[in-house]
DNA sequence: GCCAACGTTGGC
DNA sequence: GCCAACGTTGGC
């Protein structure tokens, strides 16, 4: 058993709706609400122990927050079949459901959220998934050196000077 | 199967 | 609020 994570992913969330302050407070979450194929396959691939950089989108500037764990492998959101939620599809029957969620808990915050102008000016994850032109997927893999550099990073509170 | 129209995402 | 990029829908 290692607490090293074998693959690493990057989740988008609107802290208006839910926040990494919130997945602190709750210790572990659901995460409902994807509802883009390409994003559910990601989440499908994810393992328990995989690393989660938590992102916030929808803020001035967005920005990744902390890391989070998989804690629970992929089964169906239940969101889905509910008529009242917000997340309701109309054309999943119950016995096959589209959407998938995983869980994910609580595993760092960083001093300061790395801002995504900083992100944009590190040679070292140029080419990164989210900074792609036009990127739109709540669900992203992230490579290993991003991984490691962006955790180094997040964890000295995004000095990019420092050595 | 093509593609225009429309809806959503999300930075700015 | 604007708008670019992308995904989805639906007519044909």
């Amino acid at each position: 058993m290692t607490d090293r994570p074998r693959r690493f992913w990057l989740m988008k969330s609107e802290p208006s709706d839910y926040s990494l302050d919130d997945l602190e407070r709750d210790g572990r979450t659901h995460w409902d609400g994807v509802r883009n194929f390409k994003a559910r396959n990601l989440m499908k691939e994810m393992e328990i122990g995989d690393g989660v950089l938590f992102y916030h989108s929808m803020k001035r500037p967005p920005g990744i927050a902390g890391t989070a764990r998989v804690c629970r492998t992929a089964y169906p959101d239940f969101t889905q079949f509910d008529p009242k939620a917000k997340y309701f599809d109309r054309r999943v029957k119950p016995d096959k459901p589209w959407w998938y969620m995983v869980d994910i808990e609580f595993v760092s915050r960083f001093p300061k959220e790395i801002p995504l102008p900083l992100l944009r000016k590190m040679p070292e994850i140029e080419g990164m998934a989210l900074l792609k032109r036009g990127q739109r997927l709540s669900v992203q893999p992230v490579t290993e050196a991003e991984w490691n550099f962006l955790v180094a990073l997040g964890q000295r509170g995004g000095d990019d000077t420092a050595s």
